[in-house]
Order: structure tokens, then sequence, then C-alpha cells
DNA sequence: AGCACAAGTGAGCGCTCACTTACTATTTTG
DNA sequence: CAAAATAGTAAGTGAGCGCTCACTTGTGCT
């Protein structure tokens, strides 16, 4: 009794998480290709062979990496878009929960927008994929008159240019400060679009 | 005198074009670094030391490619933004010059979009970038009081994010035919944003 | 203390890659 | 038409890559 709450994790140098973020700077920097196993090791100050401790290989960790923002990313934006409110709550929403991702983790949704053409098969058209969920939504408010009609698609790809531009255009520092305080203008500008004709 | 206008090249089956479009086609697939000169040359129907006649290397390779697409969007964009008009009419034709490129040569469009992110220094702040006479362009409308005020780098990104993720949905699969005719449609959301408040 | 085991090490192996070389075939040129 | 230049081929070559493995170190438990 009187057990501390063991933390399951054993001791050492803790090399994991030395190397998500070494390598994440140099996926981000050189590609995940280019990348090499003894430059993410040296980086993280650890031997090359302890990556092979806790991931099968460098694409194990780059899809490991991609996926931890990817999945967090889906359920955030499905929470977002289906409880109640009205359009503008429902984008404002998940527009938040996208910066503040952005925020929380800079480097992680940094790699995430980069890879996202390595790692979403090019002719991907999964149910569950998020922009599948949201050209979705965008089309059932089109057939219900809530917006006017258009192509589903097209108009979908130009809400999600919106942010996800401006997030490209933050990794190419052009402008500097946390994402969030763009929240509004990101939401205005997709209710622009959606309610236009 | 008197020469006919010989044509400069010489020898007859022409690998130069056909390495161009099988590099073109596997860069866009499987990325500059993960395709092989091999694979390149085989997809190509040469051999793999003809692709070393045309160019110094895949690196050189590559870079030509995306150039292509670069330096004649610069010159076009260049073009349709500096010549008189209103706002609309000018915006109207610098995304009619963007879609004619697209469509002209999906292909070499195509990888120029995917690649952007390879070539384009993450700090890069060119004064003749054309992202960032986009972005002159646009503050200076700030200043003049044309269009509301506010961050003209973000603006400049959501404007950008309209058509540039259409390119991308577009390589994806998720919509189709020409991007031509969606000109009108870009035109009208990258108004609606540049007027709103 | 002594054991068990997870975490970390780094030399080195097999293999693939971009690129080179030696050669042949086809044009262009004077 | 000979010579030079150009465009192509096939068979390498060595550098460097991801990854392995025999080994060492640190930690918790009894």
């Amino acid at each position: 009794m009187s057990e501390p709450p063991r933390t399951p994790q054993s001791r050492a140098s803790n090399a994991r998480p030395r190397i998500e973020r070494a390598a994440l700077q140099l996926f981000i920097d050189s590609g995940v290709d280019a990348a090499t196993t003894r430059e993410i090791a040296s980086a993280a100050g650890v031997s090359e062979g302890a990556l092979y401790r806790h991931y099968k290989g460098k694409d194990e960790l780059a899809l490991a990496l991609f996926m931890e923002t990817h999945n967090r990313l889906g359920e955030m934006l499905g929470d977002a878009l289906s409880q109640p409110g009205s359009l503008q709550e429902r984008v404002h929403r998940a527009v938040t929960a996208y910066c503040r991702l952005a925020d929380e983790d800079w480097l992680l949704f940094s790699f995430h927008l980069v890879s996202l053409n390595r790692f979403l098969p090019h002719d991907s058209r999964r149910q569950d994929d998020p922009v599948t969920r949201i050209e979705h939504i965008v089309q059932a408010m089109m057939d219900a008159g809530e917006i006017p009609a258009g192509n589903a698609a097209v108009t979908t790809s130009m809400c999600l240019g919106i942010v996800s531009q401006a997030g490209q255009h933050k990794i190419y520092n052009r402008f500097s400060g946390p994402f969030t305080q763009h929240v509004d203008t990101f939401t205005r500008a997709i209710m622009a679009i959606l309610l236009q004709k």
C-alpha cells in the first residue's frame, strides 16, 4: 500500500520524446526521405539504435507522428461540426479547434500540414476522411438551401484553403504570433465563401 | 545566310521530352526523393545514362521542371496584376492566368503545386517572389483604403489558399473537368475575402 | 546484494542509389 | 565523304542509406 501513482514507463534518458522532436524538425526542414536516421539520432543526442527501440523504422516513426495530429484533428473537427448550433457557430468551433491544435504543438502541426501529400493517398475517398465529411456537410447544406448551390467539392476546397494556406504561410514565417488570433478572420472568410452567390 | 530555320536538336528518338514526362509523373506520385533515376529511365523507355545527356542530375531535372512553371507563373501574374483595370478585373485576370496554366499542362502544373514546399526555402523573402508581390499589392490597397485594413500577409494567404487548395483537391481527384471552368467561382470568393469586414 | 529486464549503444552489413565510363550509332558540318 | 559532334546504351562503382545485433547501462524489486 501507500504506492505512489507509479508511472508505467521506465527510467533512463527518455530518448523517445527527444527522437520525436528531432525527427519532426528534420522531417519539416528536409523532408522525410531526405532526413537520415543518423541525422535524427544525432540531433536527438542519442544513438541510432535507440530509434528502433521505439519504432519499427523511419517510415513508421513518420507515420506515427503524422497520425498523432491526423486522428486528433479528425475527432476535434467531428465534434465541432456535429454539435448543435448555427452554421456560423459550427464553423467558428471547427476553426478554433484547428487553430488550437496548431498553437498547442506547432512542430507537430507543421509536420502534418507539409506531409498531407505524402500520407493521404492521391485518390483516397474514404468516407470517414475529415475532408470528405466536410464535403458531405457542405453538400447537405446546398441541398437544403441553407447555402447557395454549387460544386460542393470546390466550395469545400476553398474553405479549407483559407486555413491551410494560412498555416503554410506561417510555416514560411510570412507572419508570426499565435494562430488562434486569426480565428475570427478565418471564420468570416469562410462564411463569406459559403454564403456568397 | 539563307539558313533554313534549323531546329537545333539533332537525333531521332527524342529521349528528352519522354524523360521529362516520366519524371513529372513519378515525382508527383512518389516525390522527388523517392523516385529513382532507374524508374524514370524505365518509364521513359530509355537507358539511365540518357538522363545525364540532358541534365546534370536528378535534382537539376526536378528544379528545371519546377522553374519552367514557376517563372512562367511569375510573369503571367505580374502582367495580370500590373495592367490597368478595376480590382475585380485584375483579380479575374490573375485567376484566369493561373487556371489557364493549369489546364495547358496539368502534369507540369501539378508538380509545381506539390513541390512548392521543396523549392521555396522556408523563410524566403525575395522581393520578386510572386507571393511577396501580391502581398505588397494587398498592403497598398489596405493603406489606400480600397479594401478594409487587416493583416496583409494573412489576407494574401487566404486569397492564394482559394486557388491552391482547389488545385490540390483536383490533384486528389476530388473533382474533375478543366480548372478554367471555376475561374468565376474563385474570383468571387477572392473578392468576398478582400472586401469583407 | 543480486537478479531481470527495458533502454540505449555503435560498429558494421547488405543493398540501393545517383552517377560514371566505355562504347556504339546517327547526324551535322565543311 | 571524312571528321566532329551529338544522342544513345550497358555495365559498372563507390558512397551512404536503413537497419541489425551483440553488448552495456541503469532501475525497480525482493
